[in-house]
DNA sequence: AACGCGTGGTG
DNA sequence: TCACCAAGCGT
């Protein structure tokens, strides 16, 4: 234990609060969620922004409210167009919640979202952040949005030195934060306290001298901001061995498949394979899974190319292999659907990364089936 | 509480 | 496998 411990009183974290406004009012980055208040494009966003960079987020906002302007539109779009808008972002739990989520509030809260907190955690996909933002951003509710940006602004503002993650440290980030919070201006408190997050008090050299709240930080008398937040290091993650299929018919249509809906990549397509075993060549390895998964038969020709992927828990090397379909009428045995389609229906379809660049192989190099 | 869940940017 | 990170959530 360590940091703030009611030494100062509630009245100069008010004075803070306000000072942080004042500075958000000259500094406040211009984003295209921040244009309007409808609360269904902040919710769009804030599930966007979960764990994904504002610069990776814009382009597939825009497009997405293009597409699905208001909650009904998107509650009555199958999920593959959604997925297709999602195509690329990652996470893609958040794309299937939100869908989810926006079919039982037009069909049970006749469209309307919840403004409430305590409401809107109960959508699937809008955990006790989310809730706290757009209660705050779309509906002037007084809640803290605690976000990454957020504890760690106040991990340093208040010199603690608890682990962030931990629920207590969470609770008591949330007091501070609270004491700080000028009554009716949450929204805007906590978008200040991002802003600032993401351009002075940044993770790694922070621009103390930049800083607003500089006379009031604690770990910045001390000289230890480059310390805070503290940070439990990563775990080892495993390398995985992976082969696809890219398996033609006599007609020039490939065979892809669908992921099931739970699960990594869960709900996207991709060329058929899986995991390599141990000791396992890989040729043997496509062979196996496409007769476990799609009960055909298949010759397995060359090495198309090989693809390095890091996911957030794995490495994988994928390796695609040039393949033709010889018997057999593809079973949906371990996935949801499948489809033979041509190169030019591939767009139709939503991929992960990995797979995309198999796509854009087939694309560049003249397909060896031509 | 700890882990599964994507991707691209950065020093 | 460079490590680490970015507006977290569900189980």
């Amino acid at each position: 234990m360590s940091g703030f411990d009611d030494v100062e009183a509630n009245d100069d974290l008010a004075i803070i609060g306000h000072r942080l406004l004042a500075w958000y009012e000259r500094h406040r980055r211009d984003l295209p969620w921040r244009h309007d208040q409808n609360p269904y494009a902040i919710w769009v966003a804030e599930i966007m922004l979960q764990q994904t960079r504002v610069e990776t987020v814009i382009a597939y906002y825009q497009r997405f409210l293009q597409r699905f302007p208001t909650l009904e539109a998107l509650a009555k779009a199958p999920l593959d167009d959604v997925l297709k808008a999602w195509e690329g972002l990652g996470y893609y739990a958040r794309a299937r919640n939100l869908h989810r989520a926006a079919r039982w509030v037009v069909q049970e809260m006749n469209g309307r979202l919840p403004a409430r907190s305590e409401d809107l955690s109960r959508l699937p996909g809008v955990g006790q952040y989310t809730a706290s933002a757009i209660a705050s951003i779309a509906f002037g509710q007084d809640a803290v949005a605690l976000d990454g940006n957020l504890r760690r602004v106040l991990c340093r503002l208040f010199g603690i030195d608890d682990d962030p993650g931990r629920t207590n440290t969470q609770r008591r980030l949330t007091e501070l934060a609270e004491a700080m919070l000028p009554s009716g201006q949450a929204g805007d408190f906590n978008q200040a306290l991002m802003d600032l997050g993401a351009m002075i008090c940044t993770p790694t050299t922070p621009q103390c001298l930049l800083c607003p709240l500089l006379g009031s930080c604690r770990s910045q008398q001390e000289g230890i901001q480059n310390e805070l937040p503290i940070r439990a290091t990563r775990g080892h993650r495993p390398h995985r061995d992976v082969t696809a299929g890219v398996i033609w018919d006599d007609n020039d249509h490939v065979l892809i498949t669908r992921r099931p809906l739970d699960g990594l990549l869960g709900g996207l397509w991709e060329f058929p394979g899986g995991k390599r075993r141990p000791g396992e060549a890989l040729p043997a390895c496509l062979h196996r899974e496409i007769s476990e998964e799609l009960a055909i038969q298949i010759q397995v020709g060359e090495l198309l190319v090989t693809i390095e992927h890091v996911f957030t828990h794995f490495f994988m090397t994928l390796y695609a292999f040039d393949c033709r379909w010889l018997s057999g009428s593809p079973k949906c045995l371990g996935c949801l659907d499948l489809q033979w389609v041509t190169l030019d229906e591939l767009d139709a379809y939503a991929f992960g990364v990995a797979d995309q660049k198999i796509i854009s192989f087939l694309r560049s190099d003249s397909p060896s089936h031509i």
